[in-house]
DNA sequence: CTCTATGTTGGACAGGTGTCCAGTCAAGTG
DNA sequence: CACTTGACTGGACACCTGTCCAACATAGAG
C-alpha cells in the first residue's frame, strides 16, 4: 500500500493527497482515530468496578478488532513524529484513559488508571507485533484486569 | 541515520553491511538485544515479592535508560517482520518474562506475569513515543507494580 | 606454486517517501 | 463580462531501502 495508490483509488493525484495528509503515518492515525471515535461505549452500569472495567476493555478490544488490519497498521504509524501524528496520538490515548476512568466511577485511583493504560497499550503493541490475535488479547486482558482490580471492588 | 552511513563509519561497503544485516530493523533489534543481554540482574533477595518485582523493573528500566536513543529506535524496529526481527523480538520478550518470573519466586501466577509483561511493554511503547521520559517511566512503573502485586506478598 | 573458498566491493536497480512548483480548471465575485 | 481565488495536477526532485551480480582480494590447502 503506497500513498500514491491510495491517491489513485481516491481518484486524486498524489500531490493532492499530500495537501491533506502530512504522511502515511498520519493517514493511518487519522483512520484509526475516526474508527475509535465512532465506537459505542460499553454500558455495564450494573456490576462491580472490576466487571465494569472488563466490559469497557472488551468493548474497546472488540471495536478495534473490527478492523484488524487498521489496528496493525496504526501501531508503527503512531510511533512517527509528525506534528499531526503527535496530536492524534494524544487524542487516542486520552480516549482510552477516559473510558477507564468512567469504568472506575467517581474518584478513580490514578495508579489504577495508569496500570490499565500501560497494560492496554502493551496488549495493543503485542497484538500489533503479531504475538497475539485479538481474540487472545480479549482473554488475556480479562485476566489481567482481574489482577489489577483485585481488592478494588467497593 | 542510514544503513549506508553506518556501513561507511564501520569502514565497510553497503553491500557488505547487508550480508550481515537483514535490514535496518534487524540492526536495531540486534543492538538492543545485545545491550539487554549484557545487563546485570537485580539482586533484591531480601524483600517482599512486591519489592523484588519493583527492583527487577527498576533495574531493567535503568539498564534500558542507559541507551535512550537505542530504546527509542528499537520500538518501531521491533514491529518489523523480517524473520531476524521475529527471532530477536521473541528473545527480548522472553528475557523480560524470565526476570519477572524470577522476581515472583516459585510457582509464579501466570496472570500476574502477564499483567507485568503487558504493563512493561506498554511503558516501553509510551516512552518510545516520547510520552514519558525514562525517569518518569521508573516512577510510574513503581506505582503500577504496587497495584498489580497488591495482595500477593506472602 | 596453483587453486579454491571466503569475504569484500562498486555499481546498478526497482520501488518507496515526502517536497516542490508552474500551470490548469472551475466557481464565485464585482 | 473580466478577475480572483482556491483546489487540483503532472512531473520532476532528493533521498532512502533492500537486492543483485560480476569482479576482486587474499589466505590457506594441496
Amino acid at each position: 500500500m503506497t500513498v500514491r495508490t491510495v491517491a489513485q483509488r481516491a481518484g486524486v493525484s498524489p500531490a493532492t493527497a499530500y495537501t491533506y495528509l502530512a504522511s502515511k503515518n498520519h493517514l493511518f492515525a487519522e483512520l484509526f482515530w475516526r474508527h475509535l471515535a465512532q465506537l459505542g461505549r460499553a454500558d455495564g452500569a450494573g456490576g462491580s468496578a472490576t466487571e465494569r472495567m472488563q466490559a469497557a476493555v472488551r468493548s474497546l478490544v472488540q471495536g478495534i478488532a473490527e478492523e484488524p488490519e487498521l489496528a496493525t497498521a496504526v501501531t508503527p504509524a503512531l510511533l512517527g513524529n509528525d506534528p499531526d501524528v503527535d496530536r492524534l496520538r494524544l487524542r487516542i490515548g486520552a480516549q482510552f484513559v477516559t473510558r477507564f476512568e468512567a469504568a472506575l466511577g467517581d474518584a478513580p485511583d490514578p495508579p489504577l488508571v495508569d496500570a490499565m493504560t500501560l497494560a492496554f497499550s502493551g496488549a495493543l503493541l503485542q497484538a500489533g507485533m503479531g504475538l497475539m490475535t485479538y481474540a487472545e488479547m480479549a482473554d488475556r486482558l480479562d485476566a489481567v484486569v482481574a489482577v489489577i482490580m483485585r481488592g478494588n471492588d467497593r
